[in-house]
RNA sequence: CGCGGGGUGGAGCAGUUUGGUAGCUCGUCGGGCUCAUAACCCGAAGGUCACAGGUUCAAAUCCUGUCCCCGCAACCA
């Protein structure tokens, strides 16, 4: 079913370089865009990052260095990161724009306008030398946590009616049962608006912050993270800025954000309560996926040195490799914990072993039997009779690959759209490994001695599966299945998943080993 | 009694919504094949589904209670 699709992952801060965890965020949103175009949507995919605020003008002071240099540099480095992960996005969002500064100063006079900003004091504990702010719960034998002196601070501050919308936002929730995904996470949001909502404290003065976006009715402030960079959504969309564009992919899109668990609450009740306060449509879904784990079930962390840079990951087991284990082996909905030895594991036995051995053995015989050229076989033959005498089950029956794999073909969509994306692939691979047993139990290498017909048939119909499969896991591995294509001259296109396609008779090019076995040199395996 | 998730053969998980012979991947053991990337195929062993009680002809699944683990609790994916 064709239709508009808006996907974004969150914006990154630039205070930190890219890690596992981002790099999981925006390889599943990469995968499931890719689905979509696949199933032939019109999508829209933006990933970018969140510029503005203390810590980042801190570090760039630190580097000796402006600013905004600063956020060029790691703005750079995220894309470069991303596209050494195969992520097509649409659009880089950058919250130094100049368009999205002067959007986000738009709405602010909006909101303003409509009296959803009002002034009042900000109270908290502020520690000078920290800069930063602390409530109460923080502070530790009335100290910040590092143990630094802090006083009573009560300052002049702007701040969003978020508590105007917790009722529509209670309604929505209600009627929309998809809204959160993974379901319990709907239900902790549900949970957590049936305390009172407080006002959202948007701006932070300049003497304190002043890399950040002037507030327009107030010139002694600028406006903090949320109306910044949650904003980003809709201003790369083309809110106030290109009108058409925003019509098509957002007031007429399925949008889908996808976030970490960790900030469910600020995407799905704060974004919320702007979009309402915009009388702008909300996402259909907020997919909020689990964290990765190491070996012990601890959350890597920068402090403990367990961060995993997803580069070296990738440049170890190959980027295909690791989209694959990562859509493959997490279960998106909870936590997973993981290693590098797991990961080589699973990406040896399926990829190497299955996938790519399925490849070799076919390719070979051809190579062997059949000129390199797809093998040609007569639709009459002896091969019925043969088939009747046995008493069959389904294994055993003559299209049961053609079946098996026009089942999966159908229930992919399904899947994609309910982000069963680890179920999905599980179906290709039990189509790959019966494609091995169907392999040893015809036993081509035997049958063509008896009967060169028949074995044609088999190796055929093997191709004819492993293609499908190839179109059906395009969107996870793309550079590797677009080789596998177009060693069979196919494009991933999903209208080519009927069975049959192959022609006969066609030259075939050479194969190389698509997935190499990888050695686990040494190392414990945990990362 | 803050909120939420989880405890299933050696490991990791699915199954719980809609009760009905306990499933997957891996590991272990035995066998086969030799077309293939020391890959592939077949077979076997191994679980009182955290614990206790209840409902039922029947419970991993529903109800009650207990214990243990893990997140979240308002700016780290």
């Amino acid at each position: 079913m064709s239709q508009n699709i808006y996907i974004s992952t969150p914006l990154y801060y630039v205070n930190d370089k890219p890690h596992l965890g981002t790099a999981y965020t925006n390889i599943i949103a990469d995968i499931f865009n890719r689905y979509q175009k696949l199933f032939g949507s019109s999508s829209f995919f933006i990933t970018g990052t969140d510029e503005h605020g203390q810590k980042c003008e801190q570090t760039a002071k630190d580097l000796k260095i402006p600013v905004q240099q600063h956020c060029d540099q790691m703005s750079l480095t995220f894309e470069n990161t991303w596209k050494a992960l195969n992520i097509e996005y649409d659009l880089f969002f950058r919250t130094s724009f100049n368009y999205h500064k002067k959007s986000v100063q738009t709405v602010l006079q909006k909101l303003y306008a409509q009296g959803d900003i009002y002034c009042s004091k900000y109270e908290g504990w502020y520690c000078v030398s920290e800069e930063i702010f602390y409530k109460k719960k923080d502070l530790v034998e009335g100290k910040s946590p590092s143990g630094q002196p802090v006083t009573f601070l009560k300052e002049k501050a702007w701040f969003f009616k978020m508590s105007k919308y917790q009722k529509p936002l209670q309604e929505h929730l209600e009627i929309n049962p998809q809204f959160i995904r993974p379901l319990e996470r709907q239900n902790e949001i549900q949970a957590f608006l049936k305390k009172p909502l407080q006002d959202l404290c948007i701006s932070r003065p300049k003497t304190r912050v002043s890399w950040g976006i002037e507030i327009p009715f107030d010139k002694d402030f600028v406006t903090y993270v949320w109306v910044d960079a949650l904003l980003n959504y809709i201003v790369g969309a083309g809110y106030l800025n290109r009108e058409e564009h925003f019509e098509k992919y957002w007031l007429n899109a399925k949008k889908i954000h996808f976030i970490g668990k960790d900030i469910l609450i600020t995407h799905a009740v704060y974004w919320s309560c702007l979009l309402m306060a915009l009388k702008l449509p909300l996402p259909q879904t907020i997919f909020s996926h689990g964290w990765l784990l190491n070996k012990n079930l601890e959350k890597m962390s920068k402090s403990k040195g367990s961060k995993i840079d997803p580069l070296k990951l990738s440049k170890r087991i190959g980027e295909d490799e690791l989209r694959w284990f990562l859509a493959k082996e997490t279960n998106l909905s909870k936590d997973s914990s993981i290693s590098i030895s797991y990961m080589l594991k699973k990406i040896n036995e399926q990829l190497a072993d299955n996938l790519g051995n399925i490849l070799s053995r076919v390719s070979n015989l051809i190579d062997k039997y059949f000129e390199g050229d797809i093998p040609s076989y007569k639709k009459e033959d002896s091969l019925t009779k043969n088939f009747q005498k046995e008493k069959l089950n389904l294994r055993e029956e003559k299209e049961f690959l053609k079946t098996l794999t026009e089942n999966q073909v159908l229930k992919m969509e399904g899947q994609i759209r309910e982000f069963q994306l680890s179920q999905a692939l599980q179906g290709v691979c039990f189509i790959l490994s019966e494609i091995n047993r169907y392999l040893e139990k015809k036993a081509p290498w035997k049958l063509i001695k008896e009967d060169k017909n028949q074995a044609a048939l088999v190796l055929y119909n093997s191709l004819e599966a492993l293609r499908i499969c190839a179109i059906l896991i395009y969107p996870v591995m793309p550079k590797k299945m677009l080789k596998l294509l177009s060693f069979l001259g196919e494009t991933p296109d999903f209208k080519h998943v009927k069975w049959g396609r192959l022609p006969l008779g066609k030259k075939l090019r050479k194969t190389p080993i698509l997935f190499p076995r990888i050695q686990k040199n040494g190392g414990d395996g945990r990362i």
